[in-house]
RNA sequence: GGGCGAUUAGCUCAGUUGGCUAGAGCGCUUCCCUUACAAGGAAGAAGUCACAGGUUCGAGUCCUGUAUCGCCCA
């Protein structure tokens, strides 16, 4: 009545996985309460923020399904479990997205809006995907603390941002500095060291000659970029040149703009040669010195005092109104290229050096090139004011590298911290790119020229009234003042919008920074701020520190050395102590999955076709620890969703799990639902040995899967759970038990046990079928349990306890025994296959082996009638070579023991088979011999290596001998 | 330029301190729609472990170099 009724006979992952969902939901299953008295150990997975940008893809299923696993783990454990979700407003990017919609349906650029107006138009898309967002997470069974799900602008967040940034400030480690940035020309913002992104280019270098004042002829500088000639103050030469001497004092009067620069001697600059390395080979041994276009060229106007002029506008046309002095300009005849972007400036630029006859050479040169990882744009080195954090201060980038672990760490100075050494990266390898990054690092360019994102909190103000007001709000609460008396600016950073100081800072003619903060600035702050920073909450003082950050590699440095620094920072500890870095998943072709290439899978896309626990259980099967891994993407013409075959390994596993539950059940129907008529009894007699079997390798199953989840190696959790469980508990027990386990209460404990059990297991990994299985469960076989196998009952699969089973039960002599039934019943299907008898028919089968086999032939026949329909003649040290009344199909060997197959009727063996089989058989086993005998016969291997592997390899070889005369007896008797 | 990873069966991947007569899933071949499951069962074929050296009694595994692909940092 109960059982494998309600139990569809394939698995359909839509008919479960709302319903359950709905189940945790109305249980509050994923909340977390740090008052949680009876969960005392505090467990916390802080999300990596998806991008608001777009939706989510492979990587994120990867990436989340990774968290699942480990919280609902930990959660089954007991512990205080919270995953915190929330997204990121990925500043640049999402404005990006937007400005490119707005332009292409409205055909308006964002400029022809008010700020307000505009980012009303982002936080609009913002809403929509991040709605989207959540749902694929839901759909996916992610279970996180969604009550307390997380924005990087909204306002709790926001607090946070301006509380450090404030702190910051007032402690001298940001600052305003007039540097060169990355500039991006298309988005026309700033970008930081590590958004920008290098990529090969075919180009050219132009070999332009610069007449000498003295008119006592050229130089000529060799340049990839020739617009830039337009901002040149210098020209360099290598000291140890031998031209350099004559040059010594002189100048060159720039062509075009006749500007009189210099030439200065400065090593950097690379002394042609031929044979010489590619730089050499192109250098001329002249360079041109553009301080405000070049980083390398700034370094050596710093040096020699050189004018940086700057030649470009931010849009990266030529323009003489961004520092370019005037009477600079109106010396030369520049004014043809005012405008012109930056290609077609170098175009014309090269064009008028070769009409006035000043173009030596060009030369093809393949060369890489910062592009903007949003626009893809070459990135232009542009001189402007912005705020910098300075990282490179030790209670940053220090503090950062002292957290790392010491025994994967070159570092590893100080002991003074409790985090000191703390941090760990799984794998080990990657704690040297956080290493590496720390010790090359650079200070932190924050400000980013858009509207979306955390206005910085400056008020900036000149002249003397702002001075003055300036002054008079020195010592007031909330208030940080820090002046640049040379550029006679006055800087003022509020920690809070107190309406009434602004309206005066502005009255005094003081102006808000425009500008707003880069996104890794609210990212980095991410486990301090969801937790509610700055104030003291339970949630920071229960969660942070957190546990385990669950990131791609690419994310090292951009956000996972901004956590950890900004967390000791503020509250001197870390937050978090493990870094797992996952796989990148990558197409059939080892690409990356973007939408240009259009290879990319959408993850609700598998969860319709497959099901979301055939999802989780193929990633994470994938996922393991190289860096990528590749998932051939195949397209549905239909549909045209891209899909992957791959998923079929979920789906088939999860499908094998409901069939095997619903077989399981079916044993329970029509008995008293209660279970307790069955299970009563269950502990009376001793226990079979099919059962101790099944136990032993329950418990071998229960302790490796806990190892491999305490050291991440998730492909070997699923892996190890997935053989146990369709090999040993499918294939064999359940095979083995199928005629007997209907009757036996003992059997129906161990079985539906052992079930109850492989569905804890595999609860993180597939929480949907598991969940709804152990339901059934519990309402057909209530009382579950063997003696040192605990699995308490419970409402919800998903705050029951993890399964234990004691290591006692694994019993190796069981296990081997087992083993050896195993090879008895494979040895029994070959011959029937390879003659090809019908599964149907049954066969007889006598064995020439010593006592002790028999012994275990005789106790375990029936298991050879179940498994392999062959039931067991005379088996003992004597061979009989007839059977009464039975005709022989086949012989076969396990070891030197004899085995032949009969079965019932007149049919002769099938002699040209059997020989053929003899025959190969003996050719293997003659190799073996061979190689056998070679490494006895080899000195060495006798006497050095470990006397168990000698001895091992002589028994082997004493083995393989008895068998090939097995095998030779056997021919020889087919005639 | 520096660093990291990959290269094992047609495909996707395991192979933890060297002991291997190298494994799995998919695909392929043969048989079976046996009352849990054809999204299944049984059996089978299939690999010079990228290449070249070296260390070792013994190398897929360690060392050096080469090639190809990919990523990170300059």
């Amino acid at each position: 009545m109960t059982g494998t009724i309600e139990l569809a006979k394939t698995y359909q992952p839509s008919d479960v996985e709302g319903e359950m969902a709905l189940a945790w939901s109305n249980a509050n299953a994923f909340g977390a309460d740090p008052a949680d008295a009876d969960r005392s150990n505090p467990y916390c997975i802080v999300i990596p923020p998806p991008n608001v940008t777009a939706a989510l893809h492979m990587g994120h299923a990867l990436n989340n399904t990774l968290q699942d696993i480990l919280i609902r783990w930990r959660r089954m454990c007991g512990d205080n479990t919270l995953w915190m979700p929330g997204t990121d407003h990925a500043g640049i990017a999402t404005q990006t997205v937007v400005e490119k919609r707005v332009i292409e349906e409205e055909g308006r650029k964002r400029t022809d809006f008010g700020r307000e107006e505009f980012v009303a138009k982002i936080q609009a898309w913002k809403d929509e995907y991040e709605k989207q967002i959540t749902e694929q997470l839901k759909a996916m069974g992610c279970s996180c603390d969604w009550a307390r799900q997380r924005f990087t602008m909204d306002p709790i967040c926001a607090k946070a941002v301006r509380e450090a940034f404030f702190q910051l400030f007032e402690d001298g480690l940001v600052y305003r500095g007039k540097r060169l940035v990355n500039w991006d020309p298309a988005t026309q913002t700033a970008l930081a060291d590590d958004e920008v992104e290098m990529e090969e280019i075919d180009g050219y270098f132009w070999y332009l000659k610069y007449p000498l004042e003295d008119g006592g002829g050229f130089v000529t500088v060799a340049t990839t970029r020739p617009e830039t000639m337009l901002g040149d103050t210098a020209v360099a030469v290598n000291p140890k040149d031998p031209r350099a001497e004559q040059l010594r004092g002189k100048k060159v009067r720039l062509p075009i703009v006749n500007r009189l620069v210099p030439v200065i001697e400065d090593d950097y600059v690379v002394l042609p040669d031929q044979e010489g390395d590619e730089k050499a080979r192109y250098s001329s041994g002249f360079l041109k010195v553009t301080p405000a276009h070049d980083p390398n060229d700034y370094e050596i106007g710093q040096r020699f005092d050189l004018p940086v002029i700057n030649v470009m506008a931010p849009d990266g046309s030529i323009s003489d109104q961004y520092g370019w002095p005037e009477a600079d300009f109106a010396q030369g005849n520049a004014r043809f290229l005012l405008g012109l972007d930056r290609d077609k400036a170098r175009g014309a630029v090269v064009q008028w050096f070769k009409e006035n006859g000043l173009l030596e050479d060009t030369r093809a040169y393949r060369h890489s090139v910062g592009h903007s990882y949003r626009s893809h744009v070459p990135i232009e080195p542009y001189l402007s004011d912005q705020w910098y954090v300075k990282v490179t201060d030790d209670r940053l980038a220090g503090a950062a590298l002292r957290a790392l672990a010491k025994d994967k760490s070159v570092v590893g100075v100080g002991n003074d911290h409790g985090w000191s050494g703390q941090l760990h990266f799984s794998p080990p390898r990657y704690a040297r790119t956080f290493e590496a990054w720390h010790q090359n690092i650079c200070d932190w360019c924050i400000s980013r020229q858009l509207w979306w994102g955390h206005q910085i909190p400056v008020w900036s103000g000149t002249g003397n009234q702002a001075v003055q007001f300036a002054q008079g709000l020195a010592g007031m609460a909330g208030v940080s003042i820090c002046e640049d008396q040379e550029q006679s600016v006055v800087y003022v950073c509020l920690r809070e919008d107190d309406m009434k100081l602004i309206e005066a800072l502005e009255a005094n003619t003081f102006v808000r920074d425009p500008d707003v903060l880069d996104t890794w600035f609210s990212s980095g702050l991410w486990p301090m701020s969801t937790m509610g920073w700055p104030q003291d909450t339970p949630e920071l003082d229960t969660w942070n520190p957190g546990n385990v950050l669950c990131t791609a590699r690419e994310i090292i440095t951009l956000w996972v050395s901004r956590m950890v620094m900004m967390n000791l920072y503020f509250l001197d500890r870390l937050p978090f102590t493990d870094v797992f870095v996952h796989a990148m998943i990558q197409d059939g072709e080892g690409r990356k999955m973007s939408k240009s290439l259009g290879n990319g899978v959408d993850p609700l896309d598998i969860i319709h076709t497959h099901g979301a626990d055939a999802m989780r259980f193929t990633l994470t099967q994938m996922t393991t620890h190289t860096q990528d891994v590749r998932l051939p993407v195949s397209r549905d013409s239909k549909t045209g969703r891209n899909s992957s075959d791959k998923f079929d390994i979920g789906r088939n596993f999860a499908n094998k799990l409901w069939n095997a539950a619903r077989f399981t059940l079916s044993n329970f129907e029509d008995e008293d639902p209660t279970g307790a008529t069955k299970s009563s009894d269950a502990s009376t007699g001793a226990p079979d040995f099919i059962d101790r079997w099944m136990v032993s390798r329950l418990a071998t199953a229960v302790r490796d899967a806990n190892h491999a989840l305490e050291n991440f190696e998730f492909s070997q959790y699923a892996q190890g759970l997935y053989d146990f469980f369709w090999h040993d508990f499918c294939d064999w027990y359940i095979e083995a038990v199928k005629p007997t386990v209907h009757h036996s209460p003992g059997q129906q404990k161990v079985l539906v046990t052992s079930l109850d059990v492989v569905l804890r297991l595999l609860h993180p990994i597939m929480p949907f079928v598991s969940e709804k299985l152990w339901q059934r469960l519990n309402q057909v076989a209530p009382v579950r349990g063997l003696e040192g196998v605990i699995v308490p009952g419970g409402e919800l699969l998903i705050r029951a306890d993890w399964p234990i089973a004691h290591e006692s039960l694994i019993d190796p002599e069981i296990d081997a025994e087992f083993k050896s039934l195993q090879s008895w019943v494979g040895a029994i299907r070959e011959v029937r296959t390879s003659h090809q008898i019908p599964p149907r028919q049954t066969v007889t089968y006598c064995a020439q082996v010593d006592d002790q086999t028999a012994a275990l032939l005789q106790r375990h026949g029936h298991y050879l009638k179940v498994l392999a329909n062959a039931v067991t003649g005379p088996v003992g040290p004597k061979m009989k070579d007839d059977l009464e009344g039975l005709s022989l199909i086949g012989t076969t060997q396990i070891g030197d023991h004899q085995i032949r197959v009969y079965r019932e009727g007149e049919t002769e063996v099938g002699r040209e088979t059997e020989r053929n089989r003899l025959e190969n058989k003996i050719e293997d086993i003659r190799k073996s011999i061979k190689t056998l005998q070679g490494r006895l016969g080899n000195k060495g291997y006798v006497d050095k290596a470990p006397s168990h592997l000698v001895q091992q390899t002589r028994d082997q070889l004493a083995s393989a001998e008895r068998e090939a005369h097995v095998l030779d007896e056997q021919l020889r008797k087919l005639g």
